[in-house]
RNA sequence: GGGCGAAUAGCUCAGCUGGGAGAGCAUCGGUCUUACACACCGAGGGUCACAGGUUCGAGCCCUGUUUCGCCCACCA
């Protein structure tokens, strides 16, 4: 086995293969039959259209994590996997490739263009999943679901109709946001705003019956065309007498009312608005209070219609660049302004949308966010990490109703039917036949689809069977965990805390895990025009999914930013290699060994080393453990990682090799039996606990370990939850004291430059017994570590006069000189060293001679600091004393 | 305009209930020490954005300021 593993890291060698088998084994199947406690997570559909970003890759490892861990805690875990049909996106698509072929969708038709849809979904759809597959995402794929499927298509209807019925469904005609590109309505969180540099028009309309003229502000010159009216404020002085006369539209001619209303800015502009109720949200709603007529100026594709005189047939832009050129030949443009304004933007297309006209299907969202925010007030819903309730309730508090229909065609298509003959709209779960008022069958279906988020409203119930109460449901409803992105908590998050209470009676899920957004090593959002991102199969490729999955875990700190580098990601690449070294150093020293499932601890010989050892990983399991519980994930990563590498590997590891090697004086074989039995236990509780970080490393060593498993995979093997070992808090203490000595060693030599093949003698001075026989028996430890070959520990030892001179807790270490250390570095060194003890010592006397602190600090931290002012003290007594005789020397 | 968050070593960031400031990378010096040079050993490096306040004690709590980021909102 070692020979394997001598070949080195390799990530490619084991990953694909081992995916593969725990996906055949069924090792990723929830058993909604089971007795074990429920464990369920639906995963956040990715668009069927969807390649695996870096948001993706992050948010699967932080559910696959949870997923793994809930398993081996003896949980039955489901993580849902599936899919979203995307509406707009999707359809985009399509559309896209229609075009390439000279083509649109009109020319095929509703119905063949659904159908390649469906089609092109078969072919090329569904790629993410097996990117999915690659991060090593343990989902359940035997319940892939898909929102268009037959189950979630007749949830959506259910869903519609109860909504109808209760009222909570209604059509009206509103403005609305309208994508000209996309032909749709949008809802008000699917346009995007940005600010852009544009111009403000001041535009001059001459007044009726005089030769004023009144000037007003727009950023849109060519919503004009629509105008019905100009306000002034009421108060404007101004303004006051020419407030119920008339101006004529210039261009048009129409003669419109100026009209007072205190929405208007007196010191915006000219403190004149052009007001165009058709297709402007504030002047629609002065339009509501003055009675103005809505003239609509587009059509759907942002062309100008028959209101709009001879710039009919005119795009709008182009329809506002010749807007401004004819009213500036005619001397009606005052001026141009620089201006910067808030465009909204197809979130899809990024096309700018218009507020339009139209008569949609909206939900009645206040009733249902009223029960939604309830949830999380009391605590039935936990949004982790807690700063994002407040983003939550206030969108919540501020919620408008859903334009909820679209004018597309890919998605589910509205369960509405107009009667032709008496006009009354019949809503149907099954596909209406005849008119719910007078019968006739003289019916049309609504052609609008709905939403693509109405679906996805319904995931945590829809993907488990509902309408029908399925055994799924019952076992694994409420989900226990949703891990999700904040740019989707209104979209998505929101919407199935509304839907699921409504319809299941109990919130979708305990908790809501938010994570941040994955930007690039400067900081910026990744994103394909400005080049930056980076890919995480290439990532996976050149890393390994695990160094991959680890540093996602690293930098996933609560409330921050992931800036991702790939020079980290090589660093826990290092990481996983040194797993795999230390392991193959375990196993070149296993040979023969038979691992037993529970070692006898007391009936083994166990060194300082061994106590030490074990104790911490107690301490790192408990803390491991805990940190999963509260989604603390860098902690999760940064323990393993410390553990592993700076106590397993640099010091347990380096420790044992004499008893490994059996050159400890005196052994017996127990050393090494102990020493075996330590390592093998420890490495493979190490696994275990990382197995849900890094999936693939830690299975292709598991199998690799001597002897044989209780289970076939490290999958079904159970977490490590910090029982069962060697607690030993004095050995730890001990060996404590042992590494600093020896760190105090290694300084010395660091500092004089003694070459570290160089063999040194070394005199332990103690100050008590205690610690002496501590010393003598790590004698082994510290010679071999600190490359010492004749080592003194003794209690008032005779000084020799050349010295190197250290203090590490009650060991005064010295290092005879004997030619090997150069006198003026000594020195310096010693000068150094007092003068950060002086300033210990400084500080702890200032501290404790104020009266105030003795009278009113903790006793502890009073003993705590007291005890560290007398070690300061003594350190600085014994160094001055060393730095003395240096000087003497010269 | 409202809300949220951030500011800590050269860089990227931890620091959860207030008790002598940490990691990784980078830098410098030294090592091919029989698992690993994707490694080992050692070192240097901080006015915790600024100004006040509370406290025996503040990176942490309070007030204000500055800079940056994000979200929401109809200012033409």
């Amino acid at each position: 086995m070692a020979d394997e593993l001598a070949k080195g890291y390799q990530p490619h060698a084991f990953e694909t293969k081992w995916y593969q088998i725990w996906e055949q084994q069924g090792y990723f199947h929830a058993d909604q039959h089971s007795d074990k406690p429920p464990y369920s997570i639906v995963i956040p559909p990715p668009n069927v259209t969807g390649v695996l970003h870096m948001g993706h890759a992050l948010n699967n490892t932080m559910q696959d994590i949870l997923a793994r861990w809930k398993r081996m805690t003896g949980h039955e875990v489901l993580w849902m996997p599936g899919t979203d049909h995307a509406g707009i996106a999707t359809q985009n698509v399509v559309e896209k490739q229609l075009v390439s072929e000279g083509q649109d969708r009109h020319d095929v038709g509703r119905e063949q263009f659904v159908e390649r849809v469906w089609q092109w979904r078969e072919e090329s759809g569904g790629q993410i999943i097996n990117q999915l597959k690659r991060i090593g995402a343990s989902c359940d794929w035997e319940r892939e679901r898909f929102t268009m499927d037959d189950g979630l298509s007749t949830a959506v209807r259910e869903v519609f109709v109860k909504l109808y019925d209760d009222g909570l469904i209604y059509r009206a005609n509103r403005l609305i946001n309208w994508c000209p590109r996309c032909h749709t309505a949008l809802s008000d969180l699917e346009v995007e705003h940005d600010d852009k540099k544009g111009s403000l028009w001041h535009l001059r309309y001459p007044v009726k019956g005089s030769d004023q003229q009144l000037v007003v502000a727009t950023t849109r010159p060519e919503t004009m065309l629509g105008d019905t009216a100009v306000a002034v404020h009421p108060d404007d002085e101004r303004y006051q007498d020419l407030i119920g006369k008339m101006v004529v539209l210039p261009l048009i001619g129409r003669e419109i009312p100026i009209i007072a209303d205190d929405y208007v800015d007196k010191e915006f502009g000219s403190g004149a608005v052009k007001i165009t109720p058709a297709h402007d949200f504030n002047d629609f709603e002065m339009g509501k209070r003055h009675n103005l007529e809505n003239i609509n100026i587009l059509d759907e594709s942002g062309i100008i219609n028959e209101n709009g005189d001879a710039y009919q047939g005119l795009d709008r832009n182009t329809a506002r660049a010749k807007v401004v050129v004819d009213l500036e030949a005619q001397g009606l443009l005052e001026k141009t302004e620089e201006h910067l304004n808030s465009v909204g933007e197809c979130y899809r297309c990024k096309t700018v949308v218009e507020p339009y006209m139209s008569l949609q299907w909206y939900v009645d969202v206040q009733p249902l966010a009223k029960e939604a925010i309830k949830a999380v007030e009391t605590g039935q819903t936990r949004i982790i990490p807690a700063q994002w309730e407040k983003t939550y309730y206030e969108w919540m508090y501020n919620i408008q109703d859903w334009c909820i229909s679209r004018q597309i065609w890919w998605g589910h298509r509205i369960p509405a039917w107009f009667c032709a003959d008496c006009g009354e709209i019949t809503v149907s779960r099954e596909d209406a036949t005849h008119c719910c008022k007078c019968n006739s069958s003289n019916l049309q279906q609504e052609t609008d689809v709905l939403d693509t988020w109405f679906s996805s409203a319904l995931w945590p119930f829809s993907t488990m069977g509902w309408p029908e109460n399925t055994s799924t449901l019952k076992k694994f409803y409420p989900t226990s965990c949703l891990v999700t992105g904040f740019d989707i908590l209104f979209f998505w998050v929101a919407r199935m805390m509304m839907m699921g209470i409504k319809f299941m009676g109990e919130v979708p899920f305990k908790d809501v895990y938010i994570h941040a957004l994955v930007r690039d090593a400067q900081g910026q959002k990744m994103s394909k025009s400005k080049g930056n991102v980076i890919d995480p199969l290439t990532v996976i490729e050149e890393y390994g999914t695990d160094a991959f999955r680890f540093t996602l875990t690293a930098f996933a700190a609560q409330g921050r930013d992931i800036k991702l580098s790939t020079e980290r990601i090589g660093g826990y690449r290092n990481f996983c290699n040194k797993l795999w070294n230390a392991s193959r150093f375990a196993m070149m020293n296993l040979e023969g060994f038979e691992p037993v499932e529970q070692p006898q601890w007391d009936q083994l010989n166990l060194s300082l080393a061994d106590r030490w050892i074990l104790t911490r990983l107690t301490q790192v399991e408990q803390q491991t453990n805990k940190a999963l519980e509260e989604y603390r994930y860098n902690e999760v990563a940064n323990a393993l990682y410390a553990f592993t590498w700076h106590e397993f590997c640099d010091w347990y590891i380096e420790l044992i090799k004499g008893d490994l090697y059996g050159e400890r004086s005196g052994d017996d074989g127990a050393a090494k039996l102990s020493a075996q039995t330590v390592v093998y236990t420890v490495l493979e509780r190490l696994l275990r606990l990382m197995h849900p970080v890094t999936p693939f490393i830690t299975e292709e060593i598991w199998q690799k370990l001597p002897g044989t498993r209780p289970v076939a995979s490290i999958m079904l093997s159970s977490y490590p939850q910090g029982d069962g070992l060697v607690q030993d808090a004095a050995a730890t203490a001990q060996m404590e004291q042992v590494m600093e000595v020896i760190r105090s060693i290694r300084n010395i030599r660091g500092e004089m430059d003694v070459s570290p093949g160089k063999k040194i003698t070394a005199l332990f001075d103690c100050k008590t017994e205690e610690i002496c026989s501590v010393m003598t028996a790590a004698q082994h430890y510290i010679t071999s570590l600190a490359r010492i070959e004749n080592l003194t520990c003794g209690v008032g030892l005779d000084q020799p006069e050349q010295v190197a001179k250290q203090v590490s807790g009650e060991v005064e270490i010295m290092l005879p000189l004997a030619g090997l250390i150069n006198i003026e570095e000594e020195e310096k060194r010693l000068i150094k060293e007092i003068a950060k003890v002086q300033k210990d010592v400084d500080m702890f006397s200032k501290k404790l001679s104020n009266e105030k602190f003795v009278a009113n600090a903790p006793a502890a931290v009073l003993e705590k600091d007291r005890g560290k002012l007398a070690a300061a003290q003594d350190k600085l007594i014994v160094l001055q004393e060393g730095l003395e005789k240096i000087i003497a020397l010269k």
